[in-house]
DNA sequence: CAAAAATCTTTACATCGTAAAATTAATCCG
DNA sequence: CGGATTAATTTTACGATGTAAAGATTTTTG
C-alpha cells in the first residue's frame, strides 16, 4: 500500500503551509489568508491542508503560536543582557517596543488572529504562557533588585498591557510617529518603576512607623 | 409617486436595525450579526437594510459609535461627580472599569467590532474622538489640580492603554475574578498617579538645583 | 385609471469553510 | 508482472455570506 506521511514530511508540509498564510496575512491582510490561496500557494488543492490541520483555526493557532515564540524569543533574548537587573530591565521592555516597531506584521499577527477559544490549540496555549511567563520574570527581575515592589505577575501584567496599548494606538495612527512612541513608552517605564519604587517606600515608612 | 421617506422613519429604521444587530452580537457573538440574521429580526427581506445603510460595515461601525457614546456619557457623568479633583479622577476610572464589568457586552462590541478602516465612517470617527477627548479631559484635571505631572493627553492614552489591557486579559480569563481585576486596577491607578507626582518632585528639584 | 417613481423582494453570483465521493499513487503479495 | 490494498489527494457539492441587478409592489399625482 501507498507509505504513510513520515513525521518530518508533516512537519515540514506544516512549516511550509503556516510560512505561506503568514506571508498571505502580511500582503493581503487578515482576510486574504483563505483556504484556497493557501492552498494555491502551496500548488495544491484547497483540500489538501485538512490532512495537516484539523481546520483553519488551528492553521491560524499555528501561525500565531510561532510568532508568539518569536516575540519570546527576542525578550528572553534581552532579559540575558548583561549590566544591572535595572538595565536588564530596560532591555526587555525596549526589546518589546523594538519587536513591535520592526515586525508591525509579525506583532499584528499575534494579536489580530486571536480567537475567543485558545483553549483548544495547546501549542498556542504554550506558547501565549510562555509568553506571560518571560513578561513577569523580567518583572521579578526589577522586584529582585529592589527597583520595584509588588506581585510580579501582577506588575507584568499591567506594563505588558500599558505598552500593548500603546503600540495599538500607535498602529492606529493616534500617536504621531516612531519618536513619540518611543518618548511615551520611556515615560510610561519610568512612571511605573518610579510608582512602585515610591510604593516599596512607603510602604518601609509605614512599617518603620508601626 | 410613492412618497420618499421621512427623515424621520429612516432614523427609526436605523436605530431599530443597529438594536437588531446589537441583540444578534450579545445572543450569538461577532459572526452571528449577518446581514440576513438582521433582517429576520426586522422582518423584511436581506436587502431591505441597503436602503438605510451602505453596506455591512457601516452598519457595524453604527452599532459601534452607539455603544462608544453610550461610554463616554457614563465617564462624563463621572467627571460630574462632586470632591476633589483627585476624587473626580478616580470617579472616572472606576467608571471606566464599572462599564467594562457591567455591560461587558458593549465594552466587547466597542472593541471587537473595530476594523482597520475607521476613517470612512464619521459617526465612528467623531464618537471615537469624543471618548479620546473624555480620557484626557479626565487626566487635564488631575494635572490642573497637580496630582499629576506631564502631558495630559498622553497620561490619557497610558492610562487609558493599560486600563483597556487590564480588562482584556481580564475578559480573556487571565485575571482571577472581578475583585482581583478591581484591585488591580487600583494598585495601577495609584501607581501611575504616584509615579507621575514623582516626576513632578524631581522636576522641581532639578530646578530648584540649576 | 394610467404613469411615475420610490421602496422592497427575488434572483443571482462570487467567495468562504469544509463534508463526502471519486480519483490517483505507491506498496505488498501471489 | 498484476491485481489488491490503502494512504494521499482532488473533485464535486453544500450551505452561508455580502451584495449587485432585475423584477415586483406600493403609493402619489395628472
Amino acid at each position: 500500500m501507498r507509505p504513510s506521511l513520515t513525521e518530518a514530511e508533516i512537519a515540514d508540509f506544516r512549516r511550509r503551509l503556516c510560512a505561506a498564510a503568514e506571508r498571505l496575512f502580511v500582503e493581503r491582510g487578515v482576510e486574504g489568508v483563505t483556504m484556497r490561496h493557501i492552498a494555491e500557494r502551496l500548488e495544491c488543492s484547497a483540500m489538501t491542508p485538512y490532512r495537516y490541520f484539523r481546520n483553519k483555526d488551528e492553521i491560524l493557532a499555528s501561525v500565531r503560536a510561532a510568532a508568539l515564540d518569536r516575540f519570546s524569543d527576542r525578550l528572553e533574548a534581552a532579559r540575558r543582557t548583561f549590566g544591572t537587573p535595572a538595565r536588564r530591565g530596560r532591555a526587555v521592555g525596549d526589546a518589546y517596543l523594538r519587536f513591535a516597531l520592526d515586525e508591525p506584521d509579525a506583532y499584528r499577527l499575534i494579536f489580530d488572529l486571536s480567537q475567543p477559544d485558545e483553549g483548544d490549540y495547546p501549542d498556542l496555549a504554550r506558547a501565549g504562557a510562555r509568553a506571560g511567563r518571560t513578561m513577569s520574570d523580567y518583572m521579578e527581575d526589577l522586584v529582585a533588585a529592589g527597583v520595584m515592589e509588588g506581585d510580579p505577575q501582577m506588575l507584568g501584567l499591567v506594563y505588558w498591557a500599558a505598552t500593548h496599548g500603546l503600540v495599538n494606538l500607535f498602529m492606529a495612527g493616534k500617536i504621531g510617529g516612531e519618536a513619540e512612541l518611543r518618548a511615551l513608552h520611556k515615560t510610561m517605564t519610568r512612571t511605573l518603576s518610579r510608582g512602585a519604587r515610591g510604593g516599596a517606600e512607603r510602604t518601609q515608612r509605614k512599617a518603620r512607623a508601626s
